[in-house]
DNA sequence: AGCAAAATAGAACATATATTCCAAATTTCG
DNA sequence: CGAAATTTGGAATATATGTTCTATTTTGCT
């Protein structure tokens, strides 16, 4: 190996990335392995780096010289030397950071970082599982899944979209582009999947209303239990979302929606 | 050996602590050393161990079956297990709630609630300041910021248009509807904002490169460090998530993407 | 002080882990 | 299409590391 071996972090991340441009397949796993999960080389083995990396422990060990190292163990030490003092736990960074960053986009993070594992946290809390399941029972009988969220719901609704695309469930994703809202593409046996959030969007409580009429099961993800899409007789799950300013993370919201979509997705093709 | 071992960082530490009461020479110095540095555990061999306790290997060896373990093997894989909020393998473990299909909708949930959680404590770790700054004052000075984010992507695209259109920042979100790319909107002073994750999409990398060519600041939302946008001299800001197939538990990444948009949104209009 | 019990050091042994090597498969290039 | 070069998988080997054993030392007790 010409080049000779890293002797920082930082070195080490730059010489991955110059590396990385143009490498065989197995090596480029490695990389792609590498960069994604860092700090779990310093406690693993070669075997288990390689079994993440989808590879033979050769093939990682091919890695490790291309990078400049003598081997696995080489640069292995490197991460384990600068392993020292420690990661400090995540309360005490976060408070770190809060504190001297006051202002700054790092303290932002922090901040929405919070509210966004506290929201998760309720959600596993707030989540009635019998409701969680006639969601997914009726979701999984549809003959095909209409999908509607507007505004600052779209997110949601058009990863659910992509979701159930890849699952091939049929699905339907009405986004009201240039002010069409094809209403009539749906039918007996379909099922209307909801996303509101509090200034609950007309259009959206229409389709409720509309397909609620029709007999059409409906399932609703949304805030609070005294959303208006309740009184349809739909399906409700309700997230509360802490709010932080005049913004909704969304982290508890688009959590469920993955949990709908695989869940959906396996129970169909089970 | 009568007790059986701790399985979790806290009883080891409740452990250690009842049993340095009375404990012979050298094994106290065992506990004093472990109790200064636990983080050193996962990442040292006995023989470190014991020369930072200025002691044999097999005193050591003995201190840790006093403490309820077989071995030092297995006290080591308690902390490596737990090291950085451990990313154990989510993956392997979806898949095998997703494939046994014994798992009911609210364990997945849990999953994936676990799932976020850990991600956007990674987040808080692995995410620059520094990089974090620069990428907020570029969109910043922006005359009109240009989104683009395709399949995956688009949730969290769509995320920052809306976002940015409430703090009246001039944005355009370029969705590709009708295969028409407007290239053509980018202009001088206009700052292009990409977001793309691991199979990157080609239209999203090519209009980064086209960006690049003409000189316009760009800043990245992707995966790992070894992302091909790096390449064309984007701010780069890399979030890594815990994905399996379809499913990017998006939690970190719309995470970031408020931040930002947040930051940007109160920096102009300070 | 003298004896028994406990603790210790160090070497011997066992096991886990890294590393190397080469034949087979794949890709590249003429 | 065929030869050369590269890449890959897997078994063989070397090394590092954990673990156990036992003679020796230290401690505690009467």
């Amino acid at each position: 190996m010409e080049e000779k071996a890293p002797a920082t972090i930082k070195e080490f991340e730059e010489r991955l990335i110059e590396v990385s441009e143009d490498l065989p397949k197995r090596l480029r796993q490695c990389a792609d392995y590498v960069a994604a999960s860092k700090d779990r080389i310093a406690v693993s083995t070669v075997a288990e780096m390689a079994e993440g990396a989808r590879v033979q422990p050769s093939a990682f060990m091919r890695f490790c010289r291309i990078l400049g190292f003598s081997g696995f163990s080489e640069m292995q030490r490197l991460f384990r030397d600068s392993y020292a003092g420690g990661w400090p736990d995540y309360s005490t960074r976060l408070k770190h950071l809060r504190e001297k960053a006051e202002g700054s986009p790092s303290a932002l993070l922090a901040e929405f970082v919070d509210v966004g594992r506290t929201s998760l946290e309720n959600l596993l809390k707030t989540i009635d599982p019998k409701v969680l399941d006639d969601a997914v029972e009726a979701l999984a009988k549809a003959e095909m899944i209409h999908i509607i969220g507007l505004r600052r719901s779209f997110p949601v609704a058009s990863y659910i979209a992509y979701a159930f695309e890849k699952m091939n469930v049929p699905a339907m994703l009405h986004s009201g582009v240039g002010g069409l809202d094809n209403h009539n593409a749906i039918r007996p046996g379909d099922v209307l999947l909801a996303v509101t959030f509090s200034p609950y969007s007309a259009e959206t409580v229409g389709m409720v209303e509309a397909a609620g009429a029709r007999g059409l099961s409906v399932v609703a993800l949304t805030d609070t239990i005294v959303s208006p899409l309740r009184k349809f007789g739909a399906i409700t799950l309700s997230v509360s979302e802490v709010d932080f300013g005049a913004f909704r993370s969304l982290s508890a919201t688009l959590c469920l929606a993955i949990v709908l979509s695989v869940a959906v997705g396996t129970k169909r093709s089970g």
